[in-house]
DNA sequence: TTGATTTCCATAAATTCCCATGGCAATCAT
DNA sequence: ATGATTGCCATGGGAATTTATGGAAATCAA
């Protein structure tokens, strides 16, 4: 098992697209990049989708090499293969952390956190275990509570935690 | 069975965030740290969650490691599981205990003890199980009394012993 | 050439590292 | 037994780094 990402934080995004990635990130991706060496900066590479999905997915190169195994065990040209390739090959945004930590993120990018070209705004980094996500702050407190309330059987406001030696599905 | 915490003790968190971690818990860490060994020092999963969490539950290695294969059982989108990746590998925050047997606390776990930041103040430690939590004392004390109260079923005035060999659970 | 994108430099605040101290408890030698 | 000794425990302080973030200058692209 790889080293993962977890804990959160809220990083700016400024005018340019700049933002930091928080720095026990950045030794994970460092960790899951195979050339990287001591007194480089490590790649990654963003999921950004299309307009379904409203948060960006950061890879590490290596989680994005398995990510690209698996899709060529996939029969060639079948749709399901297809769809992974757009996603995952297609919209997605390989990049590099730079010397002070931050990565710049296109206005594509920038707009899924719903900041517009030249503004500024707050970014929300959750690391989820072999990627971290980057949501629009608000958005993302929306979508934890409030969006997913009328569930069968999911109470958006218990403790995680009740679930855990619950039934073993939904 | 591993080695369990118990007991309890107040420590001090200083400006800087730095709380001893009580010298018993640091041998329960070390036990359940599969990397440890003499002469190193442990690590150790700090979950904080999000507001509805008054208090800060420390994992040994091995019993997140268990946490995680109980999540990966789970089904891959569901929103239990998201739930549960967002409070274990979201809202944690690894850590490592110093040689001086302390960790530092980030600002964010030192709100949940009501600790603002530059400021000191005082954490309760308490042993429960495979896991320790850390309170703010004042609120440890409120909640051990008053929230119970409110639920059918169970005495807060009489002795918990007598739950012992009740039904397993609620 | 004009707006956009990189590079490079700057800085305040947060965090890590290293060293220091008082107290209590277990050990020991007379 | 008893005062001295050793050792771990909780806690504190300062210096050295690292972070997150801002802005100016240099480079690019159409």
């Amino acid at each position: 098992m790889n080293a993962t990402f977890k804990g959160d934080s809220v990083n700016k995004v400024d005018a340019k697209g700049r933002v930091s990635i928080p720095a026990s990130f950045r030794r994970v991706l460092e960790a899951g990049d195979p050339s990287w060496t001591e007194g480089l900066t490590p790649n990654l590479v963003i999921v950004y989708g299309d307009g379904r999905r409203k948060y960006l997915e950061a890879y590490t190169i290596d989680a994005m090499n398995e990510v690209d195994a698996k899709i060529r065990k996939m029969p060639r040209g079948s749709k399901k293969r297809r769809a992974l390739q757009r996603l995952y090959n297609g919209q997605a945004y390989p990049c590099n952390v730079d010397e002070t930590g931050r990565v710049v993120l296109p206005p594509r990018l920038r707009a899924k956190l719903k900041i517009k070209p030249g503004e500024t705004g707050d970014a929300y980094f959750i690391g989820n275990g072999d990627t971290f996500e980057i949501w629009n702050k608000g958005l993302f407190e929306e979508e934890a509570y409030g969006d997913l309330s009328a569930d069968e059987d999911f109470d958006p406001n218990a403790d995680p935690a009740i679930y855990l030696d619950g039934e073993e599905e939904e």
